[in-house]
DNA sequence: CGGTGATGGTATCGATTCGATACGATTCGC
DNA sequence: GCGAATCGTATCGAATCGATACCATCACCG
């Protein structure tokens, strides 16, 4: 029952993609796609993390950024330290197309009578699901350092992330990332 | 950030299905409407329903009926009324190959840690958001007459669709009807 | 009855997605 | 340094999907 409202929902959602995206002919993943790239972390802006986020191929993935390349909505640029890293980011044209799109609206619109609490629990339900799911697919779990086991507070506003070593701002610290790793229940 | 929940998912399971499917050289569009053809009552069985379902074009969804009817996966028949109305049922090859596949296996596995009582809190979070969406789209709602509006009781066992005028049996009032009309919040 | 429009499905076409495979460039282990 | 592994791209073929046109049937209206 639960399965199938995910589901429906998804569709419908996917359905409004495609109508937000079809002023410009673009395709549900490439709307996808940008809303990942404006959400990622300095971690999560490659191809590799993208694709672990669609659950679709690396050369399927390629070929999205390719367009997306083409219609001047993302770029693309080399990784410092590991050259065969591509990194990616939206172009302000994309960013401005994103924000006129407004993909969510119609889900702000859905869900605007709806409890906060009544919200948060369905997506802390929600959340546990993903959660178990991903583990046993071995994939990517995409969370935000608030809630991530490597997630260090180094001050009032300096974070650190003791996976990777590097230091956090706190609007860092509210970005999407593949290394994600659900912190422990605490109230278990 | 629940829609995000929601889309992801959605999109594990896709991917599920989509393993699923691939013994087979079935997509995921043709097991999900397979599944829907499992679960639809009477009224709903038709290519229209189907494909108010899956939020597809009719176009579109003719050709997944016509790849799963040349596999012998589902039977079409005319209606007795009006003879423009195909029917469609799963084929007994069809109902076998959906139960050795069990798209569902995984989500069950899922959730299986997750208390009944927040599983139905979310649900019933989702089911108001997917009415309120459906709305706003003048798309169908999909349900169940145990929750349907138009559902009358008769007696112990016989119930009646206030719609359409038929009477139901007890197993036929826990199919899927796309003619899903949501009851009026009794809370409220 | 006959005619006009609406409706349920199908057929065809072109654009696009997607996976599979092969490949080039770079990095890492030894 | 040399071979293996990794990140990304390119190419090809199968399949989805929407748009349009089309056919058969029904509903409406004299």
């Amino acid at each position: 029952m639960l399965l199938e409202l995910v589901e429906r929902l998804a569709n419908l959602m996917r359905a409004e993609l495609r109508k937000a995206g079809s002023d410009e002919s673009l395709q549900p993943v490439h709307l996808h796609a940008m809303i990942y790239l404006a959400k990622a972390n300095r971690y999560s802006n490659t191809p590799q993390a993208l694709t672990a986020y669609l659950g679709l191929t690396k050369g399927t993935v390629s070929q999205t950024l390719l367009v997306l390349d083409r219609r001047g909505l993302i770029e693309r640029y080399q990784d410092d330290v590991d050259r065969r890293v591509v990194r990616l980011r939206l172009s302000t044209s994309g960013e401005q197309l994103l924000y006129e799109a407004q993909p969510a609206l119609a889900w702000q619109n859905a869900t605007r009578n709806i409890s906060p609490n009544r919200i948060r629990n369905a997506t802390s339900a929600l959340r546990e699901a993903l959660a178990t799911l991903q583990d046993d697919n071995e994939g990517a779990m995409f969370g935000e350092c608030t809630s991530c086991a490597h997630c260090q507070k180094l001050s009032q506003r300096i974070y650190r992330c003791g996976l990777m070593g590097d230091r956090l701002s706190g609007p860092e610290t509210r970005r999407l990332c593949w290394l994600y790793d659900a912190r422990r229940d605490e109230t278990g």
